[in-house]
Formats: C-alpha cells, sequence, structure tokens
DNA sequence: CCTTACTGGCTTTTT
DNA sequence: GCCAGTAAGG
C-alpha cells in the first residue's frame, strides 16, 4: 500500500533542527501524536536516549505513550522503522500497538511491510532469529514449534523408557521443572544442585534426555525459543553484535512480566546502546508462577545505570473511589517501588460488597444485576452488556455463572476459554496438516495413525517405532519399510498402506502449493499476506481431511457434540484462506494459539482475572472473594508470603479494571470437587478501606431473603439499601467490619456439611404436580411438564428442551421461592 | 482391537 | 463433579 504523503511529513518533519522539551519548538512541528500528553507522558516520549523505566499505574495511558514514543523515534530521525523493535508479551498486545502506531503514523492499520518497526511477542520475535541461526544450536532452519499437548506426550515416552511410575511422579510435574527451568534460561548442563531433587532425583537427568530427544525430532518447545536465542547471542558475540546493531531502540511492555530468559534476551541485545525503554507496574505483576521476576523491573536502575525513572500516576479510567478501595488493598504489600494513582473524574459511586450464600446464589445476584444495569432500572444510565464484565480468579467459578447465565437467557461471552486451537478435532486436523508439511514429524504421525480408527493399537504402533528406531528413520518411514518387509500383516496392514500413501500423496501437494519453506521464512515480518496464486493449499487442507477419512469420522459420529465438531473444522479450513500456505499457517498457529472470534453482539464478558490484564469495563463485578479461592490456597501454600502479594496485585489489577462500578462479593458455602464447604471472606476485604467502600444487604445471609429481592425487580429487600441515606452505608460497613460479622461467619464455618439454601418446596415431594404445570429448575430454566412418572417428571424447558427431571430438583414456577 | 464401566485425582493462572 | 486413564468384556 502507497504512503506517499505520510512519508513526506516525516521527510518534512525530519528536515527541522533536532528535538528539544521547549513549548516553542512543539508548537513549531507537525507532532499531532504528541497533543494531549501530560507532563510525564511527554517526558517518557521525549526522553529518546539512555535507559528509561516508564513506570505506569493502571489506566495511565502508557500504551498512549509507547506509541507516541515509537513514533517519535521514527519521526526525530533517531532510528528507522526496522532499527526500532518494541516487545510485548501477549498477540493482542502486539497486535494493538501495531494498529495504534500504523494509525499515528498516518498508515491504514496492518499496511504494509516495510516502514513499521519490529513489533511482537518475545515468542514470535525469536521464532525469527531463530530460524536464521538454527544450527547454532543444532537444529534445522524448518524446526517445528510443540505445544504443551506434544511436550507432555513426549515427555511420557521418556518417563516409560526409564521405567519411572508415572502415576507418582506425572509428566506434568516434570513439564513443570523444565518449565521452570528453561524460564530461568537454565540449560541442562546449568541447573544449579540445588535443583537436583526436583522430580525424585531424575529432573536434571530427564531435562538433558528431552532435550536430546528434541534435538533429533528438530523441534523446540516454548520455553526453547527464548532459551536458546539466550545461548546464541552468549555463545557468539559476532550474532549478538549484528542484531545489537540492528535493534538501536528497544521498547518493551509489561516488563513486570519478564522472566530471566527474557531479561537477558533484552539485556543482550541493549547491552551496547543501552536504548532501552521499559514499561511496567510493579503492582501488577501477576505472573510469578509461571517464571515472571518482579525483581527484573525493581531492580532496573541497578541494571541499568544512569536510568531515567518516570512515573505515570495520573489515572484516567476509574473513578476515585475505585482508585482508593484498590490502593489500600495493594499499600498492604511490602516490596514496591510506589505509585500514587488520582484522577481528576468524578467521585462516583463506592465499590460495593455484598455477600451470599453460596455461589449460586452469587450468580443468580450478578445476573440479575447486570440485567438491571444494562436497563437502566438501577438509578444509573443503563450500561450496555458489552462494557460489563465478571473477572473470577479460576476459571472453575465460570460454570456458575454459564449455568445460570444460560437459565435467564443472559448472552455471555467467555473469554480465554476453552481455545479453539486446543480442541481435539482442531489438533487432529493440524496434524494431518503438520504430516504433509514434514512427513517426518514424529508426533503428529503418532497422533493420527489411527485416529480415524484404523486398527492400529498399541501393539502394532510399537512395532512401527521399534522398526523406525532400527532402520533409524522417522516413524513413517519405520512404518512403510514395515510394511515393505511384511512386518504387519491383516487388516491394519492395508489401512496403514493407505495412510502411508496418503501421506506421500499430501506432502507431494505441499511441494508443488510452495517450494522452500525455510528460507522463506525469515524476511517478511508481517506474514499475513492475502492467499497468493496457487493450486489453493485450502482446498489441499480439504482434500487431506476428507481422504485420511476424518471428516466421515465425525460424521459418522452420534454423539451431539459432533455437529460442532465438524463446523469447527470448516472454521479451521475458513481460517486457512488469511495465509498462503500451510507451513505459514501452522507456524502461525504455534504462536497465536487465541481465539476471539469477533462478534459484535451485546454481552457479558467472563474472564479471569489474569486475562483481564490491559482491560476495562465500566462496570466489573468480582465474585468468589474467598479465603482459599482468592487468594487461592495453593498460591499461598506454595509460595508463602510471595504468593499472597501476588495474589493481592491480582485484587489490585481486578479492581483497577473498573471504570465507574466495582461490586466485590463472596459466598458463604462452595462447592469444591462436588463437596460443599464453608468459606470465609478473603483477607483482601478486610483490607480494602471502609470509606470507600458500600457494603450491600446480602440477600441470603442478612434479612429479607432471597424471596425478597428475587424476581420482583428490585422491589423490596436489599434493592432500596444502595444509592440512598450515607449514614446508613457507614453503619453497615460498621457492622461488617465488627468482630460480629466475623462471628457469624464463624459460626457458618463451624456449621457441619451445609447445604445449599433450599431452593424446592415439599411439595414437591408429595407429588403434587400435573401435567401442564409450569416449574422452575436452578440449571434449565421454565418448562412446562408434559409427563409424570413416579418421582420423575418430563419437561418440556423453555429453553433448554425436553428432560426428565426428578420431581425435588424443580420448583412450582409461580411460587415465590 | 475396540468399547464400556469404573476409579481416582484434581483445578489457579498461559506465551 | 469432571476428566483421563485403566480394567474388564465383546
Amino acid at each position: 500500500m502507497n504512503s506517499q504523503d505520510e512519508n513526506d511529513a516525516f521527510e518534512a518533519a525530519a528536515s527541522l533542527p533536532p528535538a528539544s522539551l521547549s513549548a516553542r519548538a512543539l508548537a513549531a512541528r507537525p507532532m499531532p501524536y504528541l497533543d494531549g500528553l501530560n507532563p510525564a507522558q511527554l517526558e517518557a516520549v521525549m526522553t529518546l536516549d539512555g535507559p528509561v523505566l516508564m513506570l505506569a499505574g493502571a489506566g495511565t495511558g502508557k500504551t498512549r505513550a509507547l506509541t507516541a514514543r515509537i513514533v517519535h523515534l521514527m519521526a526525530e530521525r533517531r532510528a528507522r522503522a526496522n532499527e526500532i523493535l518494541a516487545v510485548t508479551f501477549t498477540n493482542k498486545a502486539a497486535r494493538e500497538m501495531k494498529d495504534r502506531v500504523a494509525r499515528m503514523m498516518g498508515h491504514a492499520a496492518h499496511a504494509q511491510d516495510t516502514g513499521m518497526p519490529w513489533m511482537g511477542t518475545f515468542h514470535s520475535l525469536s521464532v525469527k532469529i531463530l530460524r536464521r541461526h538454527a544450527e547454532l544450536v543444532g537444529l534445522k532452519p524448518n524446526f517445528t514449534i510443540l505445544d504443551t499437548d506434544d511436550q507432555l506426550r513426549l515427555l511420557k515416552q521418556l518417563i516409560a523408557a526409564e521405567n519411572i511410575d508415572d502415576k507418582r511422579w506425572p509428566a506434568r510435574m516434570l513439564a513443570g521443572f523444565i518449565d521452570h527451568w528453561k524460564n530461568r534460561a537454565w540449560t541442562p548442563g546449568k541447573v544449579p544442585s540445588s535443583e537436583a531433587g526436583a522430580y525424585n532425583n531424575r529432573g536434571t537427568e530427564l531435562y538433558a534426555q528431552y532435550q536430546e530427544r528434541l534435538r533429533s525430532l528438530n523441534a523446540v518447545d516454548f520455553g526453547d525459543l527464548l532459551l536458546h536465542c539466550v545461548t546464541i547471542f552468549r555463545a557468539h558475540g559476532d550474532v549478538l553484535a549484528q542484531y545489537q546493531r540492528w535493534f538501536r531502540y528497544i521498547l518493551v511492555d509489561e516488563y513486570q512480566d519478564t522472566n530471566v530468559a527474557q531479561y537477558l534476551w533484552l539485556r543482550l541485545l541493549a547491552q551496547g546502546h543501552q536504548n532501552i525503554c521499559c514499561v511496567g507496574d510493579d503492582d501488577q505483576s501477576i505472573y510469578g508462577w509461571r517464571g515472571a521476576e518482579v525483581g527484573n523491573i525493581l531492580k532496573f536502575e541497578k541494571d541499568f545505570p544512569g536510568a531515567r525513572v518516570i512515573r505515570l500516576e495520573q489515572n484516567y479510567r476509574s473513578t476515585p473511589h475505585i482508585l482508593a478501595a484498590a490502593s489500600g488493598v495493594i499499600a498492604a504489600n511490602a516490596a514496591r517501588l510506589g505509585k500514587t494513582l488520582w484522577t481528576e473524574a468524578e467521585e462516583g459511586e463506592k465499590v460495593r460488597l455484598i455477600g451470599h450464600w453460596d455461589g449460586e446464589e452469587e450468580a443468580r445476584w450478578i445476573g440479575e444485576e447486570i440485567e438491571a444495569i444494562s436497563r437502566g432500572t438501577r438509578g444509573w444510565d443503563p450500561v450496555g452488556l458489552n462494557r460489563q464484565a465478571i473477572l473470577v480468579r479460576a476459571s472453575h467459578q465460570m460454570r456458575a455463572f454459564e449455568d445460570r447465565f444460560l437459565t435467564i437467557g443472559l448472552p455471555y461471552r467467555v473469554i480465554g476459554g476453552p481455545r479453539f486451537y486446543e480442541r481435539q478435532e482442531i489438533r487432529d486436523a493440524m496434524a494431518y496438516f503438520r504430516l504433509a508439511v514434514s512427513p517426518d514429524d514424529d508426533l503428529a504421525f503418532e497422533r493420527v495413525v489411527n485416529t480415524p480408527k484404523r486398527g492400529l493399537g498399541d501393539k502394532a504402533v510399537q512395532r512401527i517405532q521399534t522398526e523406525a528406531r532400527a532402520v533409524g528413520m522417522s516413524l513413517l518411514e519405520g512404518a512403510r519399510s514395515l510394511l515393505a518387509g511384511g512386518g504387519l500383516t491383516g487388516k491394519g496392514a492395508g489401512q496403514l498402506r493407505q495412510f502411508v500413501e496418503g501421506v506421500d500423496r499430501w506432502h507431494g501437494a505441499v511441494a508443488q502449493t510452495r517450494p522452500a519453506p525455510a528460507e522463506a521464512v525469515i524476511e517478511p515480518m508481517f506474514p499475513d499476506t492475502p492467499a497468493a496464486n496457487d493450486l489453493s493449499h485450502v482446498r489441499l487442507a480439504e482434500v487431506i481431511l476428507e481422504e485420511s477419512g476424518y471428516v466421515s469420522m465425525w460424521q459418522n459420529d452420534k454423539t451431539p457434540e459432533a455437529e460442532g465438531r465438524l463446523e469447527n473444522l470448516k472454521e479451521l479450513v475458513k481460517a486457512l484462506e488469511q495465509f498462503d500456505s500451510l507451513q505459514g499457517f501452522l507456524e502461525h498457529v504455534s504462536l497465536v494459539m487465541e481465539n476471539d472470534s469477533e462478534d459484535a453482539a451485546e454481552k457479558v464478558s467472563i474472564m479471569t482475572l489474569h486475562a483481564a490484564k490491559g482491560l476495562e469495563f465500566p462496570v466489573v463485578f468480582l465474585p468468589g472473594w474467598e479465603d482459599g479461592l482468592f487468594p487461592s490456597q495453593r498460591s499461598i501454600d506454595e509460595s508463602g508470603l510471595k504468593g499472597i502479594e501476588e495474589e493481592r496485585r491480582l485484587a489490585y489489577v481486578g479492581i483497577t479494571r473498573a471504570e465507574v462500578l466495582c461490586t466485590i462479593s463472596f459466598a458463604s458455602n462452595r462447592r469444591v470437587y462436588g463437596q460443599w464447604q464453608s468459606q470465609l471472606p478473603s483477607r483482601f476485604i478486610d483490607e480494602l478501606p471502609v470509606a470507600h467502600v458500600d457494603v450491600l444487604t446480602s440477600p441470603g445471609l442478612m434479612g429479607g431473603g432471597y424471596g425478597a429481592a428475587a424476581p420482583a425487580g428490585f422491589g423490596g429487600g436489599f434493592g432500596g439499601g444502595f444509592g440512598s441515606g450515607i449514614e446508613e452505608r457507614a453503619t453497615k460497613a460498621d457492622v461488617y467490619n465488627s468482630p460480629g460479622w466475623r462471628r457469624l461467619q464463624d459460626r457458618q464455618a463451624a456449621r457441619p456439611a451445609p447445604k445449599p439454601r433450599p431452593q424446592t418446596i415439599d411439595i414437591a415431594a408429595d407429588g403434587a404436580w400435573t401435567v401442564g404445570d409450569r416449574v422452575f429448575h436452578v440449571k434449565f430454566g421454565y418448562g412446562h411438564i408434559t409427563g409424570i412418572e413416579g418421582d420423575k417428571l418430563d419437561i418440556r424447558f423453555e429453553k433448554a428442551g425436553e428432560k426428565k427431571i426428578v420431581s425435588r430438583f424443580v420448583m412450582p414456577a409461580d411460587v415465590p421461592f
């Protein structure tokens, strides 16, 4: 795409004298991207040389400053586009940055390959680097990137070969250790002896074996992408020097999330010129569990002497009450760089706090709140569903909301849920594609030789493996050799022959659609160019899926999910259109395991707190603030005080996602592993500053009862409790904080096996049912009885269809419960 | 070799 | 309560 005008603008800007901070200089030059920046942001944008640490609190416009800085670097002619490296953690962040830079530069988004800085995730950039120098770590440039699934299968094989009982020493555990070591940039030889006890003393040894195996498979896992780059940079000064010359200015987003390997990666690259600008917020460091080191940001000034530290503290997102609540919580953390967020926003509502009887009631209450808020019946302006979110600590909490929202027909979307590319059918299909692209991909071979069933069980696969090892070749070749030698007979043999021939055919077809994969991958930074002329890799994909029998496998499947799987396969093939080859697609998918189908419909978002980082919503619900759940018990057990501090930062992230209304809630009882458990309110609740919190009367715990609050549209019960008198709020807050309230909780905790508030009425048990009655079921919603059989009812639900339900699970619809 | 029934282990969080 | 992985039966 052409952008001559914009280039002219840059030429014009560049011919002017060098930058200075003086107002006159600013006024004299066309730098619209600086408009509206506050002094701190401006400083962060204009301080181009030397190390800069931008401490950017939540909602302080750091992305704005970051992108302006990139554009400024170019406008000032400090660097050409390809001399700037901007690193993010997530693909989403990278995309957003690209878009915003492009927009600021005046280009259309996704404009062209040239003229844009290097922007990407640590992982995607590492792949590009690694492909160029693969041989330096014993790989070929077309190495494959394994996902966790492949990784686990590989480890299981190693474990089995060592006769280790994987019941007692699960592969996941070993994977955890290896991941941990790679995050610290420890190659097998460099793992310190303090780790020797890992995985029953066998950890390091198996790590070495695993790496060897990866090399022989010409494969890497996620951790390797960083690790290999660091290894290369360290061992080959000439290569490093080349990249140091190339990337003259480096910018890093979310610096607080970097692990040791990433830190080294950056430090090595920035070593010469020291032109590195790291943006981060120590208070939002929430990835310690996957190796992130808050320490990296805390010691930045030590690592880069003379660093300029710039604090962005003006918050443009939230109301003062919300900020104060968040600040109050985070203040309890010890190791902080310290920031004071402030805002010019109007006061708004206090943070609301409410306790519930159990998790289901919590979900019910939140559902009703969301509906009320979206309709504007709450006394505030209506806030659409797209602008409301529920942020949970752990994904299993989502179910309660999904169940409830399904029942009441409230549209929702789960963000970061089960991912498209992690679905079984997608991975199977991808394995076929992988095999077509590189027939020697043993892991792919293993995955699909017997999918669909080809009469090749464990025994047959084992024989193929032995044969492959004997001839020293891939499984495919092993299979070929086995067939040729008549080592396999019967039904399986014929089908295996077909399979092998299929792979050969598909591989031939791939070669025809596109030659020379390895070298071609390196240069284009933004390979997402539209499909090219060739004999359509899209069609080839369809052919593969059909000829392999994979499609018919699902077509013949009678289970209810089969249809959806076929749909997903169609979607997969459609996604291929965006790429110009199968291998390009595979590369993309291995790095971008995401699934954000853009859909415009109004829906409430449900996601984890982790997934919510970087997002904002006018209305935010934070359920499940209970000790053990949040802060999570596991986090406490594994990391003690450090763990709690990280959880607290998570709380901080949660609260600061809210723009105008933030509601925290907890339940006294919750089902854990199907068992009812008493819960205590989270310790973080005690840290909320009372002056900024409204304690709502809980429908289940304090008077009123659920019936008073529920279907009648918030007429009674706690409905009038908020938005009204100030003195009442103070009292309630006091009540909550009083020892008595705690004792109430304690008493509930002491109660044996608490049950959910009864949701059925006893007449149900008496057989007082008549065909045609309208009934309500917690999960399936409303319906009519179409038949009665003892204590089982046939019910036609309005939303969920026909079901047979034991009568005590439903209640008469028209009786207020 | 494939299907079914059962058991046990477990759930943070993800590039 | 759910899934994966295993044991037994077809």
